[in-house]
DNA sequence: GATGAATGAGCTTTCATTCAT
DNA sequence: AATGAATGAAAGCTCATTCAT
């Protein structure tokens, strides 16, 4: 019977905070991020409990999307290679259009705020992706490694790539096809 | 500033940063740093001017360490594979045996603490193993890539790799295996 | 206001409150203190108005139970040594079989957020026992000192006498027994 | 060789907790006090380390300033009776005219803030006063009780005594009076 | 140069109470 | 009446840097 909580205000604290981290990292203030998603500082806590459980949903918040758009126009069939460059492409482009989210995935990825349990859901939400490049890799150097591994190698690979492509966006989409082409050669 | 007296000083709190930022991050208190060196907390300024200062010079030092590792025992001659592959072997094994100096390392280099010139002068000192890669992929997929691509791909290899060599002791040998194969397919 | 709805909601938290003082201290929020009552928060303040009235609600039914202990069972006749034995053995042995109540008695007896009316109440509520330790000491060393004094004393010894009690449980007889006596002389 | 700490800064934050926790309780703002001893409120924390020390050294002080009273001007020679009346006089005394110390021992006595180990040290340095308790008790009721226990039944007798004392000013002689003849009849 | 005390802005989190639903 | 989200003023504590000794 009591007020519900807002979804808005949630949206709003979640934005606010990759908004923030990527200008200033993670220590980017709870007060600021308050401030800048309009709400008051106690909200944050109502919303999130502690700026840890914020950050793993914010880390939570960009790998859905980030999974979402990838899988998104997947051409349907079995050509292995144009489905990994429809990967490859869709990725490193919102990671290219997308800097600051980047960079707080980028960030929250290598930090220790970012609980077993929310890498684990990331990498289940990542199947359809991890199944892919098993295709790909399947009969490659990587064919024995673990699925996991070569995940981890596209996915760096994808990272490195989209900083170049930020950096020097008049050649954002030759370093694109390069590291495909690269990629492809490691994987098949 | 006249001169540091003590070399020993200044390389206690270089060890006892990394130490420091290997256990508990960047956010490591420079009064706990000095402590941790047996120097008193003053000293960490008197030698560093900074705390941004000390952590590009641990910067400097882990990458200064681990291009002198890899480009020691490289074998001469013209055989570029066998050359990779001891870069390759050698950086991964480093990173293995190193793991906080590894860690370290990759949280300097994704922080914006480490200066423009600190990563320049980094980028000089690794000129051979550049130019080792340059060779590798002088007629691959990469062959009209930027070089500084090309190393930031194989960088970002080594430490996916290092990572999992880690984690699983037991299969170190393979996954440093499967990476060079990774690699060098990916370059030649 | 009207007459709150339900006695057991009421009992639920003044129990919950109970409980968590002993483990928190008066400090314990009163957002714990519903949780634990299996109420919502907002219904701590629908049924005591503030945290204050609150705790005075505690401490007068803290008080009012112990009163009810003592007085039962309570020797008829005029032997005043064996009624004040009564009242000594059923006070000590309350509180050493109900600690967290004890604990509780005592923080807010030395707090703050006891009003006088609520004091007074207690006081008044004691009347009985007050009567006796009157006749007790009618003919001591403290026949011409304030009654309020004498029940002060009596109630302090047998807090003290509770603690070691409760710290030591396999003497808590012979405690019982000592503090008696001391007290029994004190008056007569 | 660095600016040693300063024996007045430390003074004046302990005089400002004391002053303070007797005005508001032990929920006294660590920056109040400060403001109070007219210290930055960081140098709190250089000198105590946390709120929970600077109350144990607050506990100690004041104890141990008691102690020194109430041993101050002890009768020499071997009658008990003279030198416990002393010992009751000064004690109770030293409250009456201190009530913002007395106040602040007593919030801190029943708190949970005061470690084992300052408890212990308060114990040892009332070594003497225990002495002489034992001494009075020697052939009493509690000849066979704990000295701790003994002890403390007079140091309640003491703490309430002092309250009334200080709450009725024109009867306190006749309190302290009332007092040390109850507990000389419990004693002997 | 060496030392560690001094500093105060800034941090995350808690909380009693109110009030929209 | 019931509910729990909303609120913002504290709270204790940390910290890089300075500077008196």
């Amino acid at each position: 019977m009591a007020r519900p909580r807002s979804e808005d205000k949630r949206n709003a604290i979640l934005a606010a905070t990759t908004d923030l981290v990527a200008e200033q990292g993670l220590g980017a203030a709870t007060a600021e991020i308050a401030k800048r998603a309009g709400v008051p500082h106690g909200s944050v806590f109502t919303y999130f409990g502690t700026k840890s459980e914020l950050l793993n949903a914010v880390y939570l918040e960009l790998k859905t999307e980030l999974i979402n758009t990838v899988s998104a126009a997947m051409p349907a069939g079995d050509d292995t290679r144009l489905q990994l460059h429809h990967l490859w492409v869709s990725w490193t482009h919102w990671g290219a259009s997308n800097p600051s989210k980047r960079r707080v995935l980028a960030q929250l990825s290598v930090s220790d705020q970012i609980t077993e349990l929310s890498r684990k859901a990331a990498y289940e939400g990542a199947g359809s992706s991890l199944a892919l490049m098993r295709r790909a890799s399947a009969n490659g150097a990587l064919r024995d490694a673990p699925l996991q591994y070569v995940g981890a190698l596209v996915e760096t690979s994808v990272a490195t790539t989209t900083d170049f492509m930020i950096r020097d966006p008049a050649q954002a989409d030759a370093f694109c096809k390069f590291g495909f082409e690269a990629v492809w050669r490691a994987l098949s």
